[in-house]
RNA sequence: CGGGAGAUGGCAGAGCGGUUGAAUGCACUGGUCUUGAAAACCAGCGAGGGUCAUACCUCCGGGAGUUCGAAUCUCCCUCUCCCGGCCA
């Protein structure tokens, strides 16, 4: 959520920061009003209800010294009810400005270029040479047409459409790769921790996934809990409604789960191959910071991703988001674009993002500084997407015999 | 899924329907003492909103109710723990 405060003392510059994300200005309008008003509505309540505290205290006085206490019953009583009435204005208005604030996206950094889409992204880097092949280089479902390593067919059985059954060496690739990471990771001084895959709806609220993403989330029937998009909900949420202190700041986490996406917006898009499933494996990249230290975890977090893929020897490039192409939660977001030969093009396959105190506001993460609690910088990043990276190994590592080649640091994790 | 107990500040643990935002202990922070530390003693120590700062308001799992007044009484929900069944 962004902070009210700062939009009713300086309106314009954050609605013009916010411009970058194709804010309805008359929305933010709104916004501020209603949360002025709101300010104004609570403090009528309060000093109803100091009143009536203050007169309520003089009962048991009035009744010790053999006073009559009709009358003052009688003020109690037509005092409440303006009470009562008034606290349900507030209500009404609480609830129809969170209604509003949970909508609005953050606020873009500085450093995020104007622009509407993918188009507009800057390429920060290149990272290794794209590979030169003496034969045409198949896409991964080609390479795989007899589907040795990846059966799409049965995958739909058991399931429907988007799923897949990894075989063989593909299996145990995929627990290599995890594996790597994991180890990669932790020597980078990230904590491995192992979390559920379903989450419910307050660790939701909490990143920012609902109100207003639930079409793209599984729902388990009957629970209001739900199958967790990526690890960066329970993750981020393992210190939701907590106040931590200076000194165990940055807290960096990294974990492995399998992510479930409904990809409702994506109907027809990457329907052949792995590239796109309603589920897949990822190891994650979490971190807690102060304010003033979050720029340089984001750097640390995007370079943990990028020499991630310099070590398997995969070709990638870094690219910075442009305010239309960012998420709803990130004020600054790079992704990283993994070469796929077959494809001949590169393809998204990680995303460190800096939410700032974004999702920290709506999740109440707040740090001891001194006397006073703050909320933190939460930070969320994929360390690899794992079926992707999968598919990059394979279109990078082919062969002209149509057989893959295994990279060199995951050959121990496959013996 | 069936039976019992419970939910209070970082933890432990009191709390008659009326200055109780909440005793007490531990932990923590500052100070005195000490060469230093420990001990001892003194002081401070929940959160959100609001204010220049005070005042002031709200919060004792969540919601509804009784009452002039509820942490304290009633109802519903959720969660936790113990017993039984089922089962990785």
């Amino acid at each position: 959520m962004i902070d009210l405060k700062a939009l009713q003392n300086n309106f314009e510059a954050v609605s013009q920061k916010l411009k970058k994300k194709k804010i309805d200005a008359a929305l933010l309008e709104l916004l501020k009003e209603e949360s002025l008003q709101l300010k104004e509505k609570r403090n009528l309540l309060e000093q109803l209800q100091a009143d009536q505290n203050a007169k309520s205290k003089l009962f048991p006085i009035y009744k010790k010294e053999g006073k009559d206490i009709a009358e003052l019953k009688s003020q109690l009583d037509q005092n409440k009810e303006k009470i009562t009435a008034q606290q349900e204005v507030v209500r009404l208005l609480e609830e129809k400005l969170s209604e509003i604030a949970l909508g609005v996206p953050n606020i873009p950094d500085d450093s995020v270029p104007e622009g509407s889409d993918e188009e507009d992204n800057i390429e920060l880097k290149k990272v290794l040479d794209t590979p030169v092949f003496d034969f045409a280089p198949k896409e991964h479902w080609d390479l795989d047409s007899n589907q040795e390593w990846i059966d799409f067919e049965r995958g739909v059985k058991l399931t429907k459409s988007r799923f897949s059954v990894l075989k063989n060496d593909a299996a145990r690739l995929e627990r290599a790769l995890v594996n790597f990471m994991l180890d990669f990771n932790r020597s980078r001084g990230f904590d491995e921790v192992s979390v559920p895959f379903i989450a419910n709806q307050d660790s939701l609220k909490g990143t920012g996934q609902l109100p207003k993403f639930e079409d793209d989330l599984f729902k388990i029937e009957g629970e209001n809990l739900y199958l967790i998009p990526t690890a960066e909900v329970p993750v981020t949420n393992l210190f939701r409604d907590e106040i931590l202190t200076a000194d165990e700041l940055p807290i960096k986490l990294t974990s492995y789960t399998a992510c479930f996406r409904k990809e409702a917006g994506s109907a027809g898009r990457d329907t052949r191959g792995m590239i796109r499933q309603h589920q897949f494996g990822k190891v994650e990249l979490v971190a807690l910071a102060k304010p003033e230290e979050s720029d340089q975890v984001f750097d640390d977090m995007l370079s943990c991703a990028s020499d991630l893929l310099t070590a398997l020897g995969l070709p990638h490039r870094l690219v910075m988001l442009c305010g239309g192409d960012l998420g709803f939660g990130a004020a600054k977001t790079v992704d990283i674009e993994v070469w796929l030969p077959g494809q001949n093009r590169y393809r998204e396959i990680s995303s460190v993002s800096n939410t700032r105190d974004f999702q920290a506001r709506r999740a109440m993460i707040r740090y001891k500084d001194g006397k006073k609690n703050r909320l933190v910088h939460t930070l969320n990043g994929s360390s690899l997407a794992i079926g992707r990276t999968l598919i990059a190994v394979m279109e990078n590592y082919q062969k002209r015999d149509g057989t893959i080649a295994i990279p060199e640091v995951l050959k121990k994790y496959m013996q």
